[in-house]
DNA sequence: CCTGATATCTTTACGGCGTAAAGAGTTCGA
DNA sequence: TCGAACTCTTTACGCCGTAAAGATATCAGG
């Protein structure tokens, strides 16, 4: 796990909004000394793209250098260090995300819209669920994210104390079901063996040193032939699961905020798409 | 991030088991050498005592070696590598778990005190929340907690191919919310600086930084000054926000699933309590 | 009892990591 | 032109997981 927020508040929130105020870091700069060839911006996309390649534990100052063509130190003169280029590298990736969501088929619409666009988010950029979410980064972009969400939320009429828990679950929920794939992926990539491989490797010698494992664990075995998703096409079993459980799992979570809402609608004076 | 499953799978696998057959295991010693000063539980043991006390980056064979009064190298006598020993303290660790809930009060009531347990219990043990879930470790306690939400889950009355996502929500939800919370008490035994400084520094630094930022996230701002949760007791900011995204989020969440029950129940030929 | 096989455990070493410290090289203002 | 200011490299330190080799202890068989 990467940690966040850690560096020094004031230069690290510069850094991350330095964009939105180039005219007072430009006032900084005495021109003394040989014009810089790299700039954080090109430091962060070549961060990106080693954690997008290789995943977070590739992610080196030293990796980071290489690709440049300069050697780890050189990034320090940018840089404060690596979790301050964490930070950044988090930032930039979130602005990927959508700005805004067409509410005119309401609001179920378009949660679920966002959902899939941020589970897409994150399978794309599979090391920013290795970010700490305590203590956020507090980065233009994740601001930009969370306001987008907070539009189509706000749809809903429910009033912001529970809004504020909503938001969680739902990003908990999306960040956990995008976990699964991520990592499974990644350690299909490190080990080399695929989840099929590795899944019957591991059910065969289940069956080996637990024999009385259907006596033990009777509803595990139930819902393991009852509840499997039909095979389909070359998706990987664990990644199809976790599909799936993205899918229905919204359906169910959005049906909990529905029945807020309906609950919030029979108080009078607070309809709810008010 | 931790990844589990990376070991050979037979030798995890009986490691994992090995309690449950503890005769095959005994036969296999032949009495030549010096006796076995440690053993997997202690080192197990000893695993878990760093991990809980100084969080998982300061898990190291080293570390562990040192509190057993031994080199790191002497561990791999026991275990195959540092992969494997987390998987044996991750199973381990859940032993702690209730093996099942009172259900004459209904599935909800049960399902809100295994919620209630796990929150607890990821914090109690908040190390076990960067175990890797691709890939599951596949212990008997592992295996033991599953069967006792399927218990719980089963008495809803929905069928297992529902249930498997339903399972799939509450696990990502509670290990998310509880993420939040130990994260946040992680960042600040590592920094030394507690929520409520960092926070401010933040904030104050913000708005020097961004000082359009209440025209630029309207929403943001409305979150912030109608939603906050009143100041209470000790408990830092962040803890106590993450604690009622928690209780709310979990109510939004089983009001999804009755939601489920309910339109299942509507079906000729299943009760939702058959 | 002695010897040799087998086991535990230590020592040393290797290549990785983040980054502190020092110095080499470049470009400008005075 | 000189020295200050800046970029970038080199070297080094203490961590990490673990491979390899050796020291030490225990027992079976001669």
């Amino acid at each position: 796990m990467v940690f966040a927020g850690q560096g020094d508040a004031r230069r690290s929130l510069s850094l991350l909004w330095r964009a939105s105020a180039p005219e007072h870091t430009a006032r900084t700069r005495t021109p003394r000394g040989p014009k810089p060839a790299l700039s954080v911006d090109a430091i962060v996309d070549a961060g990106i793209a080693v954690a997008d390649a290789d995943g977070m534990a590739a992610l080196s100052m030293r990796t980071v250098g290489e690709r440049l063509g300069r050697t780890a130190m050189a990034l320090y003169t940018y840089v404060p260090g690596k979790n301050e280029l964490v930070d950044l590298m988090y930032d930039r990736a979130l602005a990927e995300l959508p700005a805004d969501y067409d509410l005119s088929a309401g609001w179920r619409a378009a949660a679920a819209s966002w959902a899939a666009d941020t589970w897409e988010f994150y399978l794309r950029h599979p090391w920013v669920l290795q970010v700490s979410q305590a203590r956020p980064v507090l980065g233009p972009n994740e601001y930009a994210a969370l306001e987008c969400l907070l539009r189509v939320l706000y749809a809903t009429g429910l009033e912001s104390a529970v809004l504020r828990r909503v938001v969680g679950v739902l990003f908990h929920f999306v960040r956990g079901a995008a976990q699964t794939v991520a990592e499974s992926r990644l350690a299909a990539a490190a080990t080399g063996v695929p989840d099929e491989d590795w899944w019957q490797a591991r059910s065969g010698g289940l069956s080996e040193v637990a024999p009385d494992f259907a006596e033990r664990f009777p509803l595990l075995v139930r819902l393991e032939t009852e509840g499997a998703a039909p095979p389909a096409d070359g998706t990987p079993y664990l990644e199809r699961e976790a599909q799936r459980t993205f899918e229905v799992g919204l359906a169910v979570i959005l049906d909990g905020i529905e029945a807020s809402v309906a609950r919030a609608g029979t108080v009078p004076g607070q309809g709810p798409l008010e």
